[in-house]
DNA sequence: ATTGTGCAAGAGCGGTGCTCTCCTTTGTGT
DNA sequence: ACACAAAGGAGAGCACCGCTCTTGCACAAT
């Protein structure tokens, strides 16, 4: 079917591939709110209208590069785990969270845009959650096998907690104890929160040596989420 | 001499503070990157280039947006802490970081302006510091009076990051331990990720119960800094 | 060979930040 | 009291933006 189309469908795969490679381009040069489409349609040499027979607005476009920022952040957490497997759960706890931090200072603008402030009318669609799911994921496979070779150490769940516990760990994780999940969620929101603190420069002249209070950091969040300290 | 200078310098601050007016009410409705110098114009009746007389450019007035809405938080975290003192550290930890999360949650395009994506070009001057501080400082102040009322519990620091929390005590609280202070920034960007996360939409379909959710991991916040669990 | 369709281009709409020029108002020094 | 300088407002205009609509062309299927 697409391949019968022949030349006509592989033309507009290809172009459309071309339209991201140079809208990722400027995203990383200026920035989601200065991407344009009449500068990606310049780049390109085409019109800025013909760029509307292949996103049928910039919003679209952005959807498009904030999946693709998000399979690239999970990929890179991926492989970074992937090259730590066969180590004690903590240290991999400690590896993911770093390719986290690497990946953002790598790509702050692409950052920005999945973990920063959304654009406002911008509505992000149900299409981004698989990719924007894939850290958590991992982080649970992480905390799933500490699990599974020893109990990991949490103070028990407040009662009034418990019910929204049990939801989160239902929908998440319905392997593992509720407060391992409760714990992961709020560790996840602190790595970012810390992440986004030191590339949006809430940092400047306060913290300096920002690789090492990082690393520190996620071995709070490791404890905080029964890992055993690590190092 | 301002006051000498009578009638026009009276409505030069009333001008401007309309505009600034104007101008928050449109970022309330609409967020930063649809603040528009002309709508705020056309809002106030006046030309578009007359507002140049006041702030050169949209960068100066999204500045002292950016200060107010500092302070804003600031003072709603100052009075929520007023309000609690005579009760222990813990119970105070717990409301200034509620009345943080309460402020984010009424007005998230002011949130989003402070602690979310920079706008791109756009550089903070130094002059935003002090109201950015505040808060942070509140911590501070929080944790010293607990440690005054006996030693906050907090396993050591690892030998490498030593240097650079001295140097962090040094700046920030000379009197309180450098573990302490590490603790506290730590916690302090942490808070804003779980704010931020909730606020952006991060916890879409995971955390469904947010105020308790967040109560809870506050409550992981405060023991990561040695307070004694609250409740 | 003709017909139908996918695609690019151009003009144009209403919007933006910002600048420059012109003109009125206002405050001050003589 | 009056002249003059400074301040502030208005309007036109520049270069840009996202987006739409119409036109014309080149290719594909029949």
């Amino acid at each position: 079917m697409s391949t019968a189309h022949g030349a006509r469908a592989r033309a507009r795969i290809e172009v459309t591939a071309a339209i991201k490679e140079a809208a990722r381009r400027q995203l990383a040069a200026e920035g989601a709110a200065k991407l344009s489409l009449r500068a990606v349609a310049r780049e390109l040499g085409m019109a800025s209208s013909a760029l509307y027979r292949y996103f049928p607005s910039r919003d679209e476009l952005l959807t498009a590069l904030i999946i693709d920022a998000y399979d690239s952040l999970g990929e890179a957490a991926e492989t970074a785990h992937a090259e730590a497997a066969h180590t004690p759960p903590a240290r991999r706890w400690t590896v993911v969270c770093e390719s986290a931090r690497t990946w953002a200072l790598g790509h702050p603008h692409e950052y920005a845009l999945i973990y920063g402030s959304p654009v406002p009318g911008y509505k992000a669609p149900d299409t981004t959650v698989p990719a924007a799911s894939r850290l958590a994921f991992l982080a649970l496979d992480i905390l799933r096998d500490a699990h599974r070779r020893s109990a990991l150490a949490l103070p028990p769940l407040s009662a009034d907690l418990r019910p929204e516990a049990e939801r989160m760990a239902a929908d998440l994780a319905p392997d593992l104890p509720p407060e391992v999940v409760v714990a992961m969620v709020a560790a996840w929101a602190e790595l970012f929160g810390l992440v986004g603190f030191e590339l949006f420069g809430q940092f400047h002249r306060v913290v300096e040596d920002r690789e090492r209070f990082f690393r520190h950091a996620v071995d709070r969040l490791a404890r905080s989420v029964g890992l055993p300290a690590s190092s």
